[in-house]
DNA sequence: GAGTTTGAAACT
DNA sequence: CAGTTTCAAACTC
């Protein structure tokens, strides 16, 4: 039989009037410092946030419930806690229950006794357990507030611990708060970082303020049908553990570059934020901090540039096999080999071309060349049949043509089997695997090509940035070849006659 | 609204 | 401190 709570309706909970009020003053005292929130707290705190709003002023406060604002009292339904412990929420957030569907509740005025037992027990199990769980930061919110400076972004004291919601759901205490997840979570295959997709997906759901679009878009989201991290299955723990004080931005052009950076170099991702294309977009995580950091690689690795390297690689990949298959032709392939990699600075069509007729009028291989190779395709391997192959491997999400090039080369050995069979020679074993010696060869020499080349262009932004103009990246990336890659290729030349 | 899932809190 | 259980909110149907 339900025992009816014996609750009186609790006079508007003032912090004086509560009988804790008067062992812990309410001054707050720094972070971290002796739990002071004990007694009801200010009747307007939304109690869905266990710690106080005003912790957490800088976080715009989204609402992605569905346009409740956050003043309104939540009630628990607690049945088994009587309220007194942390599973309640009104209790949790020092409050007492009030109008709450909650059974056999302890957490009343009459009990008060009971009650501040059971605080104690709770703090005698985790002093801060009243603590307000998110922290902005070293500087007290009140200071914060006025001062101005640059805040630090608010973070989960504890951090979360979610496995299976991709911290994008309100399970997870971080995405309820609004705030991003950070080295102090111990989530899994966390989401909720600066620059998830699944993140900008929900949060654009949430600005269409309707809770369905916005569960619908967590539910696409972390079941990656938009583009994902690539870590949606991995079991591996993402944590986070550079320190804040390091206020590592990253600043890699396209959102995904960035979520791998982030992924391979298990970076804060609360310190990201501000340098990335969400600026502005992401809501309550938007306008956190102004620090900008700008990698000397900002704005120096584009979306072309990419697509530029995977050509380039299935270019020397495709040119090893041709050489591997015209071993008398050597010298002119290296000939081939220099007009490709000295044009480096054209633009990918005139490289096409030129390639196209070096090889052609060398190889002697017009026909199947130009088969495979369609002049306006953005790739050398013929778009349809990279459609056909490349499509079912893995997700079937939409791959740049550089990605399915790339895909072709590890599904066929010898960069398409249509192309391969215009090979006049019948490749034996060990042919072959010299042959794939070769291609590994070329491409590893081209990426390195690359690298070096990213890497003084990295220079030269860190020169300008840090001498106060900046604004020759463009003029470096035009004359890049001419002034990099010569040398490395007469290195490379060496290395290889050697 | 019932049932399920989820992750924090509590417990061992 | 790690593993398990309990609990209530969030979520799904």
């Amino acid at each position: 039989m339900e025992q009816e709570k014996q609750r009186v309706e609790p006079p508007a909970p003032e912090p004086a009037s509560a009988p804790q009020a008067a062992s812990e003053p309410r001054a707050p005292p720094p972070p971290q410092q002796q739990p002071k929130l004990v007694v009801p707290v200010q009747p307007s705190m939304p109690v869905t946030r266990p710690w106080p709003m005003a912790i957490i002023p800088s976080v715009k406060p989204v609402e992605i419930k569905s346009g409740t604002p956050a003043k309104k009292k939540k009630h628990c339904n607690c049945k088994n806690s009587q309220c007194l412990k942390l599973y309640c929420e009104c209790f949790a957030a020092g409050d007492y229950c009030d109008g709450c569907n909650c059974k056999q509740c302890g957490n009343t005025v009459e009990n008060e006794k009971g009650r501040q037992d059971a605080i104690n027990n709770t703090k005698l199990r985790n002093p801060n357990a009243f603590q307000p769980k998110i922290e902005n930061g070293p500087i007290t919110p009140s200071v914060r507030k006025d001062a101005g400076a640059p805040p630090s972004l608010p973070k989960h004291n504890k951090g979360c611990h979610c496995k299976k919601s991709g911290c994008l759901k309100k399970y997870c205490e971080c995405f309820q708060a609004n705030i991003l997840c950070s080295k102090n979570c111990k989530c899994m295959d966390c989401k909720n970082f600066e620059g998830s997709e699944e993140l900008r997906a929900i949060i654009q759901g949430d600005n269409s303020c309707d809770r369905n679009n916005i569960q619908q878009a967590a539910n696409v989201a972390l079941n990656g049908a938009i583009g994902s991290s690539g870590y949606r299955f991995s079991p591996v723990r993402r944590k986070r553990p550079l320190e804040d004080t390091h206020y590592q931005r990253l600043n890699v052009e396209g959102s995904m570059m960035q979520m791998q950076f982030q992924e391979a170099n298990h970076v804060d991702a609360s310190q990201i934020a501000a340098s990335t294309g969400l600026e502005g977009s992401t809501g309550n995580f938007q306008g956190k901090s102004k620090l900008v950091y700008r990698s000397p690689l900002a704005n120096t690795i584009h979306l072309t540039d990419v697509n530029d390297l995977a050509n380039r690689l299935v270019i020397v990949c495709r040119k090893a096999s041709e050489g591997f298959t015209t071993i008398a032709d050597n010298k002119v392939e290296m000939e081939i080999d220099k007009e490709i990699c000295t044009n480096t600075d054209q633009n990918f069509d005139e490289n096409k071309k030129e390639f196209q007729k070096a090889t052609a009028s060398r190889l002697g291989n017009v026909t199947q060349i130009d088969q495979q190779i369609p002049g306006e395709s953005g790739s050398y391997c013929n778009v349809t049949q990279i459609d056909q192959q490349c499509d079912t491997q893995e997700d079937s999400r939409p791959a740049s043509p550089g990605t399915r090039a790339l895909l072709c080369d590890e599904q066929d050995l010898t960069f398409g089997t249509t192309y391969r069979s215009s090979i006049p020679v019948a490749l034996h074993d060990q042919d072959i695997s010299e042959l794939q010696t070769a291609q590994e060869n070329a491409v590893l020499r081209e990426f390195r090509n690359y690298l070096r080349l990213i890497i003084a262009r990295g220079q030269v932004n860190e020169e300008k940035s840090s001498s106060g103009t900046g604004t020759e990246l463009d003029a470096m990336r035009n004359h890049e070849s001419s002034t990099i890659l010569p040398p490395v290729r007469a290195e490379e030349e060496n290395q290889c006659s050697g």
